[in-house]
DNA sequence: ACCAAAAACTAAAGCGCTTTGGAAGAAAGG
DNA sequence: CCTTTCTTCCAAAGCGCTTTAGTTTTTGGT
């Protein structure tokens, strides 16, 4: 049943009906209520294309999700985050879309959306340092909200992030309370921004400890569970083993307890372990006392609160760059424990 | 620009113009050369709500995500599926849409998504024993392809499934073979159908055995690392605990993991465990020797094909219900051994 | 009872595309 | 040389909605 179906049922005008369900105001109360009890009565569904033509306003928000052809890996943390995102976007009547994107055709792909006027504006995920999308968005005037923050970009842009530096430098406090002096970084691909910020975190904490860096501590790749199986078995290859990890997800936590456990070490006592807790639904940290010692900081009201932000600058464009920085909590758990005493 | 603008600036009609671009026969090869070209140069991109109103296609396919009020959870195994899916969908020039829907809403959001017309088909996720959505999605015309199937279910339908009872049935045979007879099942929740078969694998196998199945050694549950953890802990506090587990996913295998290694036990040799792989991108299952012994099915892959049967469905329905049974593979790692012997 | 203003409705244009039904000109056939 | 058939192009309708610019009906003030 479209319009016209509908407003000949009713004997009326498209223009009353349509006026009518949109809640305009120049129509008669009584056949407001006549009109839209035959709407629900009919199922009536606005056709959203149509729709969409006439206001110019597509109701859809995309998510452009990076994919390298190399690793093509889909973050797990995206399922939370877009959980988080497409809750709040149904609330407000919007739409979801999600594209994946090969790594070189970015700005092609942007530049697409825009003049194929699929969305009203967009997410952008996994921000790198410097990335070009800032600038290439605000050139093409699509709204969008970053998850996470660019360093080195000049615009003025919204975003939403967690101080990802503040929590690893927090954590390695923490570490350094517990007498720890050696501390293995597993840290996600360096050329993306958080995992930059993770690392100066992580640096600023030694350097106010007067504890030296050794970049043979620090390691960075996909945050996969071997790769911080692998990472940790390296680092306990070194002449001089840390005594502590600190890993950038749950998700690397696991493949570091994994390589502790194989070397018959005890998680919590010979080695420490503090990761960053996304609180992912499927691998929460514990149910009662945290499985790991985490700096935490929850993706699904990241999604919330990223799609809110945009949905705003989507109504009132002047009310400007919105920024928003979460900060952690670090709540300690069964992982981590005083260094052990050197011989 | 648009269509109108385009063949202004070539001083041609927007028939000829449209002709030219979707490769119809009735335009000069010269004039479309020419066309072309203008089109590549101005970066012209058809409106997609306009094309889409205009053909009654929306070249989108949509993902309804089941989302419980109550769990509020969002299967990781998702996240690569979509991923696989998307590529097929990038490929063939369609989008996907994604929308999470509440428990109760179901019916009425696939009802919406067809008088909206906003998708052309979906993919059904995670179907239960009996799934209303089958019978509503064939009298609504949606063409759609299940991933997984519906016991009970009477129309003919399309899906793509892994062969879950097999799997079960085999790991479960695999772990007599190893001379287990006493075996947990930390299984998904059995009102979704998979579950379903995969038990039904594991008491078939029993039954083959000879082996008698003790419901108490039955779990089910959301397929969290907290469930698997919980659930052995359950199993090995029982007077006649297991040798050996049987755990429905990677995520739960390493709960299960947790659980029988705080007791002080060694996997691989005090208690097996056997998972089902979906091949997540970041919870591989080990670099070279797999870290579980696991029945193995690419969830991925599983996306890729789900979404090149709908596409085949969507252009030719005539190409009639499709249907695609993936068998796994059983790979031997390292938390499977011989059974202790009993003191 | 009359006129202006307000209320309630409608016809038609327009969003940007595809597609139908021609039309004009060139090539082919007799 | 005239008719027929291609070839190549175009004007206009239509997809289902919103919205502008009116038109008709009611209301209210005098």
């Amino acid at each position: 049943m479209n319009l016209k179906q509908l407003a000949e049922k009713l004997g009326l005008s498209q223009t009353t009906v349509s006026r009518a369900l949109n809640d305009y105001p120049e129509v008669n109360e009584e056949t407001r209520a006549r009109i839209k009890k035959a709407a629900i009565e009919n199922f009536y569904r606005p056709n959203t294309r149509a729709k969409s033509l006439a206001t110019g306003l597509s109701m859809t928000i995309g998510h452009l999700i990076p994919v390298s052809t190399k690793h093509e890996i889909v973050n797990p943390i995206f399922a939370d985050f877009i959980a988080g995102a497409g809750e709040t976007y149904a609330r407000h009547g919007y739409d979801m879309m999600l594209s994946l994107v090969e790594d070189g055709n970015e700005e092609r792909a942007y530049r697409e959306l825009k003049a194929k006027g699929s969305v009203d504006g967009i997410i952008v995920h996994s921000p790198k340092m410097g990335d070009p999308r800032i600038a290439l968005l605000t050139e093409i005037g699509l709204p969008f909200v970053v998850h996470g923050r660019a360093s080195h970009v000049t615009e003025d842009y919204s975003w939403l992030d967690v101080n990802n530096k503040r929590a690893f430098s927090r954590a390695t406090e923490f570490l350094f309370s517990l007498n720890h002096r050696r501390i293995a970084l597993i840290n996600g691909l360096e050329n993306l921004d958080f995992a930059h910020r993770r690392k100066s975190g992580y640096i600023s904490a030694h350097d106010g400890a007067g504890v030296p860096v050794d970049p043979e501590m620090m390691f960075s790749g996909e945050m996969t569970e071997v790769q911080g199986y692998l990472s940790t078995r390296q680092a306990l290859d070194h002449v001089n083993p840390p005594t502590a990890f600190l890993a950038a997800s749950m998700i690397s936590g696991i493949g570091v307890r994994r390589a502790v456990q194989e070397r018959g070490l005890v998680v919590g006592k010979d080695v420490s372990i503090v990761i960053f807790d996304d609180e992912l639904s499927y691998l929460k940290n514990g149910h009662d006392i945290p499985i790991f010692t985490a700096t935490r900081s929850s993706v699904h009201f990241a999604g919330q609160r990223s799609a809110e932000m945009l949905l705003q600058i989507i109504k009132e464009p002047a009310s400007g760059p919105l920024r928003e920085l979460l900060e952690v909590d670090l709540v300690v758990g069964q992982s981590s424990g005083p260094a052990p005493a050197r011989e």
